[in-house]
DNA sequence: TTCTTTTGTAGACTATAGTCCGTCGACCAT
DNA sequence: ATGGTCGACGGACTATAGTCTACAAAAGAA
């Protein structure tokens, strides 16, 4: 599983967790809506600074977010 | 202090610590001398990967690598 | 001093992060 | 049926991540 996936991921679960929909989230951390659909699917990678964005408005630690993406990419290349 | 600077800071003491030129660690996470050189001074950003390849030459976990800078972006804040 | 390694920096370039417009289909209410 | 929210997806665009070449400015060691 690529980081890109990974995060996209940790991404999409995070925020169905807060009952946010993509547009939700999207206006939050002033990135575009299209742009967090893309995450999601893996499809683009964020930069630090989009990182950050999102974790606030997900209120989840960066490193917390960082460190499940990295805890997944682990279980997926273990199978 | 912005996440760029922060970043910076972290990924020059770091590299520094391991005694590793900018040239080393760049060769060593298939990135650029100037590109690392630009990070550690705040004037670019890091993207997913790249924070991922540059924590792995560094052997420091990137949740760790963001835990910092998150850390001294805090304590910049307080003064 | 002189030699060597390291880092800053500039400029031109390519790849991609991120925006903004829109359309469509799925789902769920009424 | 239809109206609303939601997410996938497209295309065209701008901003910036990241490369490459080259040279100059530290800084250290001899």
């Amino acid at each position: 599983m690529s980081p890109e996936e990974a995060f996209g991921f940790i991404l999409k679960s995070a925020r169905s967790k807060k009952g946010l929909s993509q547009e939700q989230l999207a206006l939050n951390c002033d990135l575009d809506r299209t742009f967090i659909s893309m995450l999601e699917r893996g499809q683009r990678q964020p930069s630090l600074t989009s990182i950050l964005a999102i974790s606030t408005s997900l209120e989840i630690p960066a490193n917390e977010l960082i460190r499940q993406t990295l805890e997944i990419m682990d279980e997926s290349y273990k199978t």
